[in-house]
DNA sequence: GACGATACAGTTGATATCAACATAAATACC
DNA sequence: GGTATTTATGTTGATATCAACTGTATCGTC
């Protein structure tokens, strides 16, 4: 007989440390945000965050994407993009027409001054990446990548 | 002499593909959102988002930690802790309470309401993780744990 | 061609994220 | 023991994220 009472409801400690060593849900957030604010960083002096650089440089194209893959692509929610497309388009850095033939889609368009934009963040991002990516042994990245692909398709596809 | 004007500003297509199949900021932002969606649809029966589920449990101790701890271990703005205990707070899961020796210290516990939703939290927590962590081949999830604990603590040190 | 099902996107509300700035307390140095 | 520095945190403003709901257009079936 016990002399502690609420021994039911308890989180064992122990428990706590096996999810802060194994949760991949944690363990990548705080990498994502890690590597975000270190390209924030560097892409500040051309007032652009990460997640905006990732979005126009998917919008460099020979044929304007709609919003929607663009969504996929970015395994983001299409309201997220929509949201994130404001900013881009206040800037006059992208524009949103909707499409000839499917009038309920929106093509996204990379402008002139959005392009001219781009091509001055490249050099950041190639300088910023590779400093990032050297924290890892030689074929660290391309694992880390390949695993990192893997859990997302994998399941991407598991939702359907 | 060509007849294309505009050669120079230009990202070629080919730099976007490049980027777009090594970019870590990209695949790292991209799982993140992935598994946080998923952790936060079979946690939303509790009314918890996957991040405030990290908070809860990394809060989980014999002794309540600081908020700057926290906020190392999560690799999180120490302003964006704070805005994330307010409607942990408000719905009483937690507590914030000023150090007894340091003032300016400010200690985050546990509630006994906040350690029962933790723990109904957990197994769902646990199924979540194993269906997560299954798209990866055995070993899979160890390897990707280690390197991106390799990549964040890494770049983390450069910054000192 | 009518109609039900499906697909694409916008709006709203709540939370998450961080930089810049500000406050207050502890510490170090003289 | 007084002053400069460092440390721990809060506040504000802008952007990011997603669910739930809504509107509208296309498609498939008859």
């Amino acid at each position: 007989m016990s002399s502690k009472l609420p021994n039911h409801e308890i989180v064992p400690f122990e428990m706590t440390l096996f999810v802060r060593d194994h949760c991949l849900c944690l363990h990548t957030q705080r990498v994502a945000r890690m590597v975000a604010r270190r390209f924030d960083e560097t892409l500040r002096p051309l007032g652009l965050k990460s997640g905006q650089f990732s979005l126009l440089m998917s919008l460099n194209r020979p044929h304007p994407p709609t919003l929607g893959s663009v969504a996929d692509l970015l395994a983001m929610d299409r309201t997220t993009l929509t949201a994130n497309l404001k900013p881009l388009e206040r800037d006059g850095l992208i524009e949103v027409r909707p499409d000839e033939r499917d009038r309920r889609a929106r093509r996204l368009v990379l402008t002139e001054k959005g392009r001219a934009l781009l091509f001055r963040a490249v050099p950041i991002w190639t300088s910023t990446h590779r400093d990032v990516e050297s924290a890892l042994p030689p074929g660290g990245a391309d694992r880390l990548r390949a695993d990192l692909n893997t859990l997302l398709h994998r399941n991407e596809k598991d939702r359907s």
